[in-house]
DNA sequence: TTGAAAGCGCTAACAT
DNA sequence: ATGTTAGCGCTTTCAA
């Protein structure tokens, strides 16, 4: 005994095939009462669930994107991935998670799993990602939108979604110049990833607006991970005489520097300031804790599968110019922060 | 322009669309490879890729897994979706990611979206679920693997995986008695939770084995969270006078304690030792690093989706016995224990 | 070795 | 107000 299909239920309630789609789908208008509750009851009875596989065939929409990721264990998704699912799960969308896990092979297997599955859209989160897999959803007119990643003659339905650092970054050298800092060091990201180089472009941006020359800026490249801010904090005692202030290109190696730190016996704030960025759930739980240039990942999240419907809805001409979007950053103050030494 | 269909291809071939089907399936033994070569050309020539949706119509199989999990956000879940997904992964199967946010509707609602969505199985590893859930899912023969949830009179294609606690419990139990330690206490979780019951049992019945009574164990009720933790360990200072361990149902109530003993000068593990559950990864990073009784997580996610697949093959009656199967726990010991003091 | 035709479960004209 | 019919894109007998 399989599942019922709406042959059964038709026949159960003596009507038409017709007539049962109609119901499923609220097109009752004009149907009889008497009618409309026969279906329902037969429905009820035979625990009826249409086939989204069989509507999605003639509908050519499955209601369903997919998340391409890195790596669900990193801090900086779980959040994202909450503001996509809840703004998916009110359209009655579902979600297939794709862990890339830094693989862009694996990320391209993902994108053709997906565009076989007929996804109505894919949205492109991880931090590496090719060329290739938008070329292929392009071919495959599969809209994306993508976040924070520098697209070159972008074609097809697509959106860009960027995180505008330069705000919460300009804050966060704000509050370290008002503290009295002029001596800085900053540890980035694998040089590699554009936002390294976003992030870093606007950290030394922003300090040259006070007169602060980039050359005069210790940089340390790092790995986004807890160990790259160790490492840094040892070259910063070694090798960083002065410094007084610390911007990291994420808290993970902030949390680092603040571990490390015991080890040279520095007091955080006191004889340095250090800063995060991401703000991460786990930046409040420090010792310390960190201040951090907070990402609205939640925001980011839902934004991001809003975009989508709205790709969805007004789809963008072959080769139209990309639609872009941009969420701000802000900076979050804590305890890591205080005003500069001596 | 809209994606090509098999139709497409053959023409393009100048064969039968059975023909086409047949290279797609691999089924093309019988095959001239003349034949075969033009098709494979067509399909290169076209950029077709089947239709997934139409496959799974005539194929009742749509290689879909629905999982039900909490809260992404929440340390346990990223190495155990990391490990069902590697597992589905290997077989050519996705898994849509479903975040109940502790929320049994909202559950519901995805069992029913999940359903109508034909996957092959459903993984359920929320904390929390309703039997209803069960029940649709066994109502419409949805195969479903459970973790280390108590489920009776279960019905349908359904495997119980659990968790065994007894074991990496018992290694702790040993090693706090080892260390001289005789006066415990106990943060468990809510009630309710049938992990909060096992884990607690397996700590008292691990002590009785060394003829400490329960009565002598001073249990607090906590959130499973950090401030529980917190809450607990101000219990412990103004009501647990002789305590000289602490056991935690989860790392994260543990880390609570670690932070609220700084407040009250009390010195981990010197005048306290504490033990945690789940050796989440943040588990090494507190000061001092959390000796704990550590989950498989990734075993559990490959696990997971291996029973599947087993009851995918093997279906069980509606009326057998579900499957049973086990993971076990282990002690991880680190810095937060240390002799008794005194 | 290949093709024709029916059917998977549903929707959407077009009839009535 | 409801039924008939023809697909949607693919697989699978059954023929040839």
């Amino acid at each position: 005994m399989s599942r019922p299909t709406i042959a059964d239920v038709a026949q159960q309630a003596g009507v038409s095939k017709a007539t049962v789609s109609r119901v499923l789908s609220g097109r009752a208008e004009y149907m009889r009462d008497a009618t409309r509750q026969r279906v329902e009851a037969a429905i009820e009875l035979l625990n009826y669930r249409p086939s989204s596989v069989a509507r999605s065939l003639t509908s050519k929409r499955t209601y369903t994107a997919g998340i391409l990721i890195s790596d669900v264990g990193n801090p900086f998704y779980p959040e994202v991935i909450h503001g996509v699912e809840d703004t998916a799960f009110q359209d009655g969308y579902d979600v297939f998670l794709c862990n890339t896990n830094y693989d862009e092979k694996r990320g391209m297997a993902f994108v053709r799993s997906l565009i076989d599955k007929r996804v109505d859209g894919v949205l492109i989160m991880s931090s590496s990602m090719s060329d290739e897999w938008l070329a292929e959803l392009a071919r495959n007119n599969v809209p994306a939108v993508v976040l924070d990643w520098d697209v070159h003659n972008a074609r097809g339905n697509l959106c860009l979604l960027r995180v505008d650092y330069q705000k919460g970054i300009q804050q966060a050298v704000d509050h370290l110049v008002a503290l009295g800092h002029r001596q800085f060091a900053h540890v980035s990201g694998p040089k590699e990833l554009r936002t390294t180089q976003l992030r870093q472009e606007s950290f030394l941006t922003a300090l040259q607006g006070y007169g602060i020359p980039k050359s005069d800026v210790m940089t340390i490249e790092g790995d986004l991970r807890i160990e790259g801010g160790r490492k840094a904090m040892q070259a910063i005692a070694e090798r960083g005489a002065g410094k007084t202030a610390v911007f990291c290109a994420n808290d993970l190696m902030a949390m680092g520097i603040l571990s490390e730190a015991r080890a040279y016996a520095i007091q955080i704030p006191t004889d340095l300031s250090v800063i995060g960025l991401d703000d991460i759930w786990l930046a409040t739980q420090t010792d310390p804790p960190l201040t951090s240039v907070a990402l609205p990942r939640f925001q980011i999240g839902q934004m991001a599968m809003q975009l989508l419907f709205e790709l969805l809805e007004n789809p963008r001409m072959e080769e139209a110019e990309p639609l872009y979007a941009q969420v701000e950053t802000s900076l979050t103050v804590r305890e890591s922060t205080a005003p500069a030494p001596g």
